[in-house]
DNA sequence: ATACATACC
DNA sequence: TACTGGTATGTAT
C-alpha cells in the first residue's frame, strides 16, 4: 500500500512486540525454522551426483506430464469483497465514512478500512499496536451477523453466474464463468464488470475480480486492481507464462512465495 | 494412519 | 492488559 511509512510501522510492531510471551514464541518458532533449514542443508549436502541426475529426470518426467495436462480451456472468477467487514460496518454507520476505523477489539482486529491501511493497520494485528499506529482509529466490535447477512446478498448475486460458485469465505468466492461467458457471447471481463455492478446495486458494497484459466490465478488476479478494481489473464499459455514470470501485487505478504516458487520452475526450464 | 505444521480469511 | 479460531491442505514419522 502506498503512503505506508514502513520502517515506522515495523518499529512500533517490535516496539509493542518485544517482551511479551507471543514474541518469546515466535522467537522460538523461529529458531526451530532455523534448525529445520540447517537440516535440509545437511541432507542436500549429503546427495551425490547420480542422486541429483536422477531427482532432475523425475522433476523433468513430471513437468512433462504437467505440461501435457495444462487446462486452458475454463475462465475462472474469483471475486473479492473490498475491506469487508469494515464496509458493512461503514454502511450501518455512514459517519465511518473517510475515518480510519477497524473491526475487532484492543485484542485482534479483523480487518481495516483503507484510511487505518494509510497507517499500516492490518487485519490480524492486535488492536493495541493498531492505535500506536494510528492514534484516531475509530474500533467497531465485530457483529458476524451483520457480515454474514451482506454475504448472503452477494452470493445470491454469484449464484446467476455460477450456481456451483465455491464460497472460500464470507466475502470471496470462486466462479467457472466458462458457460456464462460462452452462452452470452461475452468475455469473462465484461462478466466480471457486471457481476461487480450488480454487486454493487444489492448491496451497496464494492469489490474486485480476477478472471483466468484457473483458480490460483484468479485469486492472484483479483488482487492486482483491488480496491473496486479487476484484472484479466487470458486463456493463452504464452499470456499465463509471461503473467507468472512478471506479476505482482503491492501486498502480496506470503503470496510473494508463490511467486517465487513459479518463477523457479520457469527459470530452471529456461523458459 | 496419525500427528504436526503451514497458510488462509 | 492485550497477538483469533475454524478450516483446508501439506509434510513428517
Amino acid at each position: 500500500m502506498e503512503g505506508v511509512d514502513k520502517e515506522k510501522v515495523q518499529r512500533v510492531v517490535y516496539e509493542m512486540s518485544k517482551g511479551s510471551k507471543y514474541f518469546e514464541n515466535e522467537e522460538r518458532k523461529e529458531a526451530f525454522i532455523q534448525r529445520k533449514i540447517e537440516h535440509m542443508r545437511a541432507r542436500a549436502a549429503k546427495l551425490s551426483a547420480a542422486d541429483l541426475s536422477h531427482y532432475q529426470k523425475v522433476a523433468e518426467k513430471r513437468i512433462l506430464e504437467l505440461e501435457a495436462t495444462r487446462e486452458l480451456s475454463r475462465i475462472w472468477l474469483h471475486v473479492d469483497m473490498d475491506a469487508f467487514y469494515a464496509a458493512v460496518e461503514t454502511l450501518s454507520n455512514p459517519s465511518l465514512k473517510g475515518k480510519p476505523m477497524a473491526v475487532g477489539s484492543m485484542s485482534m482486529l479483523s480487518t481495516a478500512n483503507y484510511e487505518a491501511r494509510k497507517f499500516g493497520v492490518r487485519a490480524a494485528m492486535p488492536g493495541f499496536i493498531a492505535r500506536k499506529l494510528c492514534p484516531d482509529l475509530i474500533f467497531v466490535p465485530t457483529d458476524f451477523k451483520k457480515y454474514t447477512y451482506y454475504s448472503g446478498l452477494t452470493r445470491e448475486v454469484f449464484w446467476n453466474y455460477d450456481p456451483n460458485f465455491m464460497a472460500a469465505s464470507l466475502d470471496e468466492a470462486y466462479l467457472d464463468i466458462t458457460k456464462v461467458c460462452k452462452e452470452r457471447g461475452i468475455t469473462g471481463g465484461e462478466i466480471a464488470e457486471e457481476l461487480r455492478s450488480r454487486v454493487h446495486e444489492e448491496t451497496g458494497l464494492t469489490c474486485s475480480a480476477g478472471v483466468a484459466p484457473n483458480r490460483l490465478l484468479a485469486k492472484v488476479c483479483s488482487d492486482i486492481n483491488k480496491p473496486n478494481g479487476q484484472f484479466i489473464l487470458p486463456n493463452d499459455r504464452m499470456a499465463v507464462m509471461t503473467f507468472i514470470l512478471t506479476s505482482y501485487s503491492k501486498d502480496w505478504g506470503y503470496r510473494q512465495g508463490h511467486r517465487k516458487y513459479f518463477k523457479g520452475c520457469f527459470w530452471n526450464r529456461q523458459l
